[in-house]
DNA sequence: GTCTATAGACCGATAGAC
DNA sequence: GTCTATCGGTCTATAGAC
């Protein structure tokens, strides 16, 4: 046997199948399918794994959702915090976000796991509730946060109030990720782009 | 027997279940809980029906859900045909559009069926996918037509391009129907308001 | 046109071998 | 930690009585 336990460290085998693998498949199919467009069985499918071993790494189904909603609100704060610290103009800071989300959309329309869980929020085990909740919190505060640092800094028009500019940044952003799947690639950058326009003015 | 064949239209007796009956109760269901959110059982037994006696109106699942999309996309163009004639004024249009969508999403904020079948697009039988791309595009085309008059009319300034602005809008709307189930039952109106007064500089 | 009963497939989850 | 096999439940859809 070549991969026995106790030589794993030095032999050159097949990599081990991670959490981070598992949710990474997971939150494609529930980008691309919504949470109640995949089973179990689907998603074991697309990792090369047996239900069964899926069911070691998470004990139920309504864990996973949950722990899918939670790395994805983790990685949002974690790369908004960042692009508080790299820039401090309130248009670089929106572009950079825009940027972030163009790549949560990537080449195949993925809408966002904040979408999918609003949509489908009343069928969301309790834990995923609790996380889809929290995510659109942290969405709309990260939002919230820059444009009251604008308000501060006068980059935001003296009538624009930063709390309902935020929440309409936030609708804009989530609905055009929407858009885009039903109409064509440029439409996200190209939405996003004039509600940020809206905002100068 | 007080209510057999033949005495029907004479006697006082329970209503028939109608189809629009049915699609009510889909459509809610859809809007709740995503399209794959209920099951026919389920569907049946909001009803006070059998799941046998649905598919006698509906054949198959995938026929109900592009029942139920279409029905909402004929009577979504029938208002803005009826609002486009009752008014002229790009604004007054765009707050009765607003109206119409505040009275989609009611009291229990609900979603719009465009954004459901956006979220599980790639779950959903052929005729249902063919009925969600029309309603996107009938529900961006009526919002185009109104800019492009509002350009004519000198009510859209003069750097906004009604491509553009109708597609910000469409997205804004879907996404402040996601943020209201989110957040708190003001937002709808609020964001779409300033979304309005945006348009307005 | 509505019902009960059920076919046949798929679901989430578990047992137990290795 | 991964597998095969399988449990009990639910799914869409159909058969056939009334």
């Amino acid at each position: 046997m070549f991969c026995r336990p106790g030589q794993t460290e030095l032999m050159a085998r097949r990599r081990d199948i991670t959490r981070d693998d598992i949710l990474d498949a997971a939150q494609r199919l529930m980008q691309q399918r919504g949470a109640n467009g995949f089973s179990v069985r689907d998603l074991s499918g697309e990792i090369g794994f047996s239900a069964a071993s899926l069911h070691h790494h998470f004990p139920s189904r309504a864990d996973l959702l949950a722990a899918v909603l939670r790395r994805y609100r983790e990685r949002f704060n974690a790369r908004m915090a960042e692009i508080e610290a790299e820039t401090e103009n309130f248009f670089a800071r929106l572009e950079r976000l825009i940027a972030h989300f163009a790549s949560v959309a990537g080449a195949e329309n993925r809408v966002c796991p904040a979408a999918v869980s609003a949509v489908e929020f009343n069928t969301l085990p309790e834990a995923a509730r609790d996380e889809s909740l929290a995510l659109w919190a942290n969405l709309s505060g990260w939002i919230f946060r820059f444009s009251q640092q604008a308000k501060v800094d006068g980059d935001l028009p003296g009538r624009t109030a930063p709390d309902l500019a935020a929440r309409h940044f936030t609708a804009t952003l989530q609905g055009a990720l929407l858009l885009q799947r039903m109409t064509h690639p440029g439409t996200l950058l190209e939405v996003l782009h004039e509600a940020v326009e809206s905002l100068r003015r």
